[in-house]
DNA sequence: ACAATGACATAAG
DNA sequence: GCTTATGCCATTG
């Protein structure tokens, strides 16, 4: 396990239920403003068992792109719309509505 | 250490 | 608004 994945652990387990954060928003609170791919790269080796909401992170246009090979897009839009999340017509996330603020879950 | 890959983001057409 | 091209970071071979 690298430390850059526990950092990312750690940031998206304390997102908060019914709210959604992009990859760029999850590395600038790792302290790597531009490291959204390393951020997605290190979910990627997330599991459906690690305990982490890696569903609450979205693209910064709202739209989901989960290529993992236990869950699917379709599965985290599931998750998200379990979660409170609204999807419109394309398929995206009212960023405005459920953009997570970078605050802890209270 | 170098090259390639990957759940991204931003700019340009 | 969508597609294509470029840049960035971390992990893996």
């Amino acid at each position: 396990m690298t430390p850059f994945q526990e950092e990312v652990y750690r940031i998206v387990s304390l997102i908060p239920e019914g709210r959604i954060a992009s990859y760029g928003e999850v590395a600038i609170v790792a302290d790597r403003p531009w490291a959204a791919r390393a951020v997605g790269n290190a979910l990627r080796h997330l599991e459906s068992d690690s305990g982490v909401p890696w569903w609450r992170v979205v693209s910064g246009t709202g739209a989901v792109s989960t290529s993992a090979i236990d869950h699917t897009a379709q599965v985290q839009r599931m998750l998200l719309e379990a979660e409170g999340i609204d999807f419109d017509e394309s398929g995206r996330i009212d960023w405005e509505r459920f953009g997570w603020d970078g605050s802890g879950p209270d």
